[in-house]
DNA sequence: TTAGCTGAGTGTCATAAACACACTTTCAAA
DNA sequence: TTTGAAAGTGTGTTTATGACACTCAGCTAA
């Protein structure tokens, strides 16, 4: 008995995966990671997919999420939160689909529902030129994705959907900033997920006055402009402001 | 609760299941459709569970949410939303869970994730007690549900929660009142889900403003104070009104 | 028949948040 | 020293929010 336990701890559920939309910011557009599979015999253009596995049966749903986004980029303790189940029987149905599922699963027709998750990385932690992943995982700006792999680019929209809910409720949006920067970059990650402009008087005085953010003694140095003051997250305030029950941005 | 779907010629996915929250409104109390399954032997008391099942293979997730609700109370064509996935390892490690799953289940040792529904219910369209579920199937209110089987307590929290948010930014709430109701019954549905007071005036004065209530030439009869207008949803206004851009109820 | 109970229905004022809007400042590079 | 580029700043208007108390209509029971 607990060794068979110990048998199937080990191994990978053929029906359920696990999908991550990783998202990163350039100071100018929102990206998500993709992973190339090479050129589709079917297509003749390269697959993109957002990495995904399938799961171990030991493992929960947010510890797989977590095993896949360290695996891929190294990084670890990141902000990551679940978009929901995705089970069309026909998500895999494409050609390219199935030729790649033919050489990766052991279970190449299995019915596989996946659960997708977000997660927010600072873009600087990952440089996929510089890893073991050159050559198959890459940043690509939200807006010039037009197509995945199975069912990702409807996962993708889902994700950027519930971002955007979740950025007016949660100032989750700092995951995305490194420890030190700009209102204008943060005014500029707003639009950019929001996809809209938004006021930059009004912007600052909504973001000032949730007083989480500490102006720190710093400024840019070496801008051909007037440089601009550097502020950090401010965690110790925002729980605080949290559990007296802020829950709104309002944009 | 057996059923032959041989039609079909495909399985039951030992290793994805649907539970689904069916919410219920008296114009009193939120209810919740639980299922009894009979006084367990490790506890000695009742094992409560909310209505779910494994899928099959060929159905979509949504189709298995909604076959639950139909199967279990005849409904058919009901506001369905999705929770997400649960799939701790031990989230069918209690006692009592283990014992209803040999008694149950082809694979009982199978790791299950599930994925949760939330469903809303005119409380009329279905009497547990006049169908062939009398014995076991009942509304229970909100409140005073405090230990339900699996994880399927932790699923109903967030279920609420769920709801709570949602019915701020859409008025999906008319799914649990008949086609007429009154401003009042409208306004203790608002305090039941968001559990808290909301003023009467106040109250009013948002939700007429949304222009998306239909005043009826009707009002109650025999009610021994002074009888209430009665008002119908109108759908066509809030398409509109949802389509210029509407997502915020204000409270 | 009437007195009493119950919940329906109604308006105003004060405060707070949202929005629209344009010029000056600071630095680097040419 | 001029120029370009982004930083930084305040006010007035409009709109939404929240607090608050009495009269009205119908039923029931004395």
């Amino acid at each position: 008995m607990s060794s068979n336990k110990k048998n199937k701890a080990l191994e990978l559920n053929p029906n359920v995966s696990i999908d991550n939309i990783i998202f990163g910011f350039d100071f100018d557009q929102l990206h998500c990671l993709l992973i190339d599979s090479g050129i589709s015999k079917t297509t003749g253009r390269p697959r993109l997919a957002v990495p995904g596995d399938l799961i171990y049966d030991n493992e929960t749903l947010d510890e797989a999420a977590n095993r896949i986004l360290k695996e891929l980029t190294g990084i670890d303790n990141i902000y990551l939160e679940q978009i929901g189940a995705f089970g069309d029987p026909n998500r895999m149905g494409k050609e390219s689909d199935k030729e790649w599922l033919k050489s990766m699963r052991a279970e190449p027709e299995a019915r596989v529902i996946t659960v997708a998750y977000f997660s927010l990385v600072k873009m600087d932690d990952f440089n996929p030129k510089a890893s073991s992943f050159a050559e198959s995982a890459g940043w690509a700006p939200i807006n010039e994705i037009h197509e995945l792999a199975f069912d990702h680019y409807e996962i993708l929209q889902c994700a950027r959907e519930q971002l955007k809910r979740k950025i007016k409720i949660q100032p989750i949006g700092f995951n995305l900033l490194p420890e030190k920067f700009t209102l204008s970059q943060l005014h500029k990650l707003y639009e950019s997920i929001l996809n809209k402009p938004l006021d930059k008087r009004n912007f600052r005085r909504k973001i000032l006055n949730l007083q989480i953010l500490t102006p720190l003694n710093e400024k840019q140095v070496g801008v051909p402009h007037k440089p601009s003051q550097l502020f950090e997250f401010n965690e110790e305030k925002y729980q605080k402001l949290s559990s007296e029950g802020f829950d709104n941005f309002g944009f």
